[in-house]
DNA sequence: CAGTGACTATGCTCCACAGGCATGGACGAT
DNA sequence: ATCGTCCATGCCTGTGGAGCATAGTCACTG
């Protein structure tokens, strides 16, 4: 008594939906007899008559309805269920173009796998400004640029310092330091400055009037941009993140005393494409403030 | 793959519940190996690692938590599923005091059985003033009586003449209609007004103040009004419906052609006590208009 | 009115599978 | 090293879900 399963509710809507039960056991590629008993024994649990039936005539009584709308919004209940389930344990994307937390990522991804052992965290670089995030192909992001599609929500989670990428037989490589204007200047004549992974990097905000630089190169992803500045082709300003996770043989990075911090953010979209990531903005939150 | 019973819901609930397999075992009244198969063969039916579980530990992953939280909304959604289908076979329960609703009172009836194969109704007399709704002994109820009670809503349904109830030694019982100073005047003393089974025919409205009667009687029900007015200790009046259904020896009815028409109620609780009660206001509503 | 077709219910049988028992393995505690 | 605790696995049994065959019921039809 009273141990109604699944099946019973399915049975009950396939008879609903197809009107005799002959045809609601095909629907559920079984054979009459089996589905009779499933439904008689349905009413034997529930202890009340759900369909009345004789041999030329069926129809639903008054409790079979109401049984029947709440069967359909359980089992839907269910195939909802899974699918958040199955959805949550797919991996969770984590997309980034340069550079993710610095020395916090480590730490990072240590207490997801501990506190989430159900969800992979999956690092992947994404070579455009939103790391992946605007195609779909990663779920959140670590950008250090805000990006301008309204869909995608961001949060500043720190600031970082900025630096300079120079090619190591460059005449300022060898300082503790440099200014804006000192990388614009020359000498001897003044290198391109390489666009890449900062977009913001030939944003006003950094550049005062005065400094700007005269050429600008666009590259493709932070290899590119390591390699054209190993080779002396240009120099770079990137963040501090940037530097410590891109160590390059021929590049040389050193501070830029007069530019303004760089913020790093995290981006997600504003219709989350994995449930666990409002999860994962709190575990990044407790990361960078802990 | 795919056949997520509930049974799997509840070994996952009681496991979370329990906190180590054996204990959620024992709480369900079965065997540890057979709740380890069981939790097992749910994770490889969502296809999903839920538990993470070692010798010495035992935790949730995200998307088990996830799972955990619907399982436990779908099982009692059942629940309730089951209690409100159960609520729904029990008799619907009509409480009235005098009358239901006349010549419409078959129709009624046949229609419900007919529409609503499920719910059997209970046609119960019930001898106060809201025909059993107050106390809960009735589920909606016919009244002639708009209740005071604010937990009760009416609705009119249709209005109905007034009779006299007479003892048919009375000398205006020979007569093929009454005005309501007749009854009041005389002769040769003039009765007392029975004051049952509608409440309302002593109120001002009903009474022109200079007829209003002079003494009045009351009675518990309809069977001892009628045997009070049959042995000349009283008269009454009632509505139309009321003389349809209680023929009495001895008792005499005739319309009362000043008086003005009595409205006839469906009332119910503003709170359903049966889950069938919106659809038998519908079924009222179309026997009495179709 | 017998025959036919469509539908449901029941008797019988089979086998898939849920669950019990026994055991083994992992791991922390004493 | 031993024990206690907990989970997993192998083996076995019994319940019960589902198929097949059949009987009963009812409307329609020639």
């Amino acid at each position: 008594m009273d141990d109604v399963e699944l099946r019973h509710l399915r049975a009950l809507d396939a008879v609903a939906e197809a009107g005799t039960i002959t045809a609601a056991a095909a629907s559920l590629h079984m054979t009459q007899p089996a589905l009779s008993r499933t439904l008689a024994q349905l009413e034997a649990r529930v202890g009340v008559r759900l369909v009345d039936r004789s041999s030329r005539h069926l129809a639903l009584t008054g409790p079979g309805t109401t049984l029947l709308e709440h069967g359909r919004a359980i089992l839907s209940h269910l195939d909802a269920a899974l699918a958040d389930t199955r959805a949550e344990s797919r991996p969770l994307r984590l997309g980034y173009t340069c550079a993710v937390l610095g020395q916090q990522t480590v730490p990072l991804l240590r207490a997801w796998r501990r506190t989430h052992p159900g969800t992979p965290l999956d690092v992947v670089r994404r070579d455009n400004a939103t790391a992946g995030l605007a195609t779909g192909e990663t779920d959140v992001a670590v950008l250090r640029t805000l990006p301008e599609d309204p869909r995608i929500r961001s949060e500043a989670l720190y600031t970082e310092d900025r630096v300079a990428a120079l090619p190591d037989d460059h005449p300022l490589a060898g300082r503790d330091s440099v200014l804006l204007a000192e990388l614009t200047a020359g000498p001897p004549l003044p290198l391109p400055l390489a666009m890449w992974p900062e977009a913001g990097t030939a944003s006003p905000e950094l550049w005062p009037p005065q400094a700007r630089p005269a050429r600008t190169v666009e590259v493709g992803n932070v290899d590119e941009w390591l390699n054209l500045i190993a080779t002396g082709g240009a120099f770079g300003v990137a963040s501090a993140g940037t530097a410590e996770s891109h160590g390059h043989p021929g590049v040389r990075f050193l501070p830029v005393s007069d530019a303004p911090p760089a913020t790093v953010y995290v981006s997600y979209p504003h219709h989350p494409t994995h449930p666990g990531t409002a999860e994962f903005l709190t575990a990044v939150r407790d990361t960078v403030s802990g």
